[in-house]
DNA sequence: GTCTATATAAAGATAGAC
DNA sequence: GTCTATCTTTATATAGAC
């Protein structure tokens, strides 16, 4: 693993342990065992880490959607949708539920807002055409369900498949509407 | 309004629109009008200006709490904490939504962590005794529609109301289980 | 590619005048 | 109760040596 991944893996760690705007560049140089300069080599700005953080999940989650816009907007598109994300979310769990407990100190950072945009838009998918309040709260709790369900990993003793599973089965509950 | 009630809600809304980490004394004292000198006056850290945000809203949920635990752990008590605990959280919307998105930069805080213990047992309270994963989960999102539903009100042309109610519906549906 | 050294700005916090 | 002034620490960021 080279200097910018490591760089990269170990910031992902502290911002999701104690947040972004409370980590600095020298923890995380420190914990590499390499000094802050070193860190602006890799990385123009503090930023620009972020934005390195999230590019690749946001191309993937970017393809889902477009893939979804494509397709007709029924229950099947929903739940196909909800499966291929939660199956991207899982390999990047870190990211996602940082992402998620981050918000507000994201919103004004670039990569933060275009993350918000593209929330917005799978939440679209989650809904059926014209859909009603309830529908829209419904396909966010699908969305919130995905992104903060494995914080349930830690107090509940089973395997990461059947963690998966259950809560993709949650989230499709919830995007198949009012039962 | 006192000296001390204004820097209270302008932390809040600073807080909320930009993060904890991100917001400093200056900037909340700037736009009251004062100095930092004089918010240490009222406040003795950062910190603490916290602690007096969450702390009125943390009684009353730990009043919900505690005649919840006193009930029987049935579908009609999970139903009426819900019931409460939408109300509550109604008056303190930008409270609660400024804990669900910055959970990450509070977890270093005291005033956070006792939060987090408290929405533990709310959690609890959400679902019935011996409650499998997909149960929890749907207690996690019935939580999490109740923070963060409010979001959606700049999007949809409704009243507070039927926002209020539509948000509780859902909630509902989640606490009372599988379909 | 990583370092030392440094610039510059801002943070949290305190002492003491008014 | 609010101020000025100041301390101390830390932050992001850059220049230039190795």
């Amino acid at each position: 693993m080279d200097t910018r991944e490591r760089i990269m893996v170990e910031a992902l760690d502290l911002f999701a342990e104690r947040g972004y705007g409370e980590t600095s560049l020298r923890e995380i140089a420190e914990r590499i065992g390499i000094t802050k300069a070193a860190v602006y080599y890799h990385f123009k700005t503090k930023d620009d880490i972020l934005n390195g953080l999230l590019d690749t999940m946001g191309q993937q989650i970017d393809e889902i959607i477009a893939w979804g816009q494509t397709q007709p907007r029924t229950a099947e598109t929903r739940q196909e949708v909800a499966r291929r994300y939660a199956a991207r979310i899982r390999e990047g769990a870190k990211v996602m539920r940082f992402l998620h407990e981050n918000q507000t100190a994201l919103r004004g950072i670039d990569a933060g807002a275009r993350f918000r945009e593209r929330m917005g838009r799978l939440h679209d998918l989650f809904v059926g055409p014209d859909p009603d309040l309830a529908e829209r709260l419904r396909g966010l709790a699908a969305i919130m369900t995905m992104h903060a369900g494995w914080m349930l990993r830690e107090e509940h003793a089973t395997s990461d498949d059947q963690m998966a599973d259950t809560i993709l089965e949650v989230a499709l509950e919830l995007v198949n509407g009012k039962p």
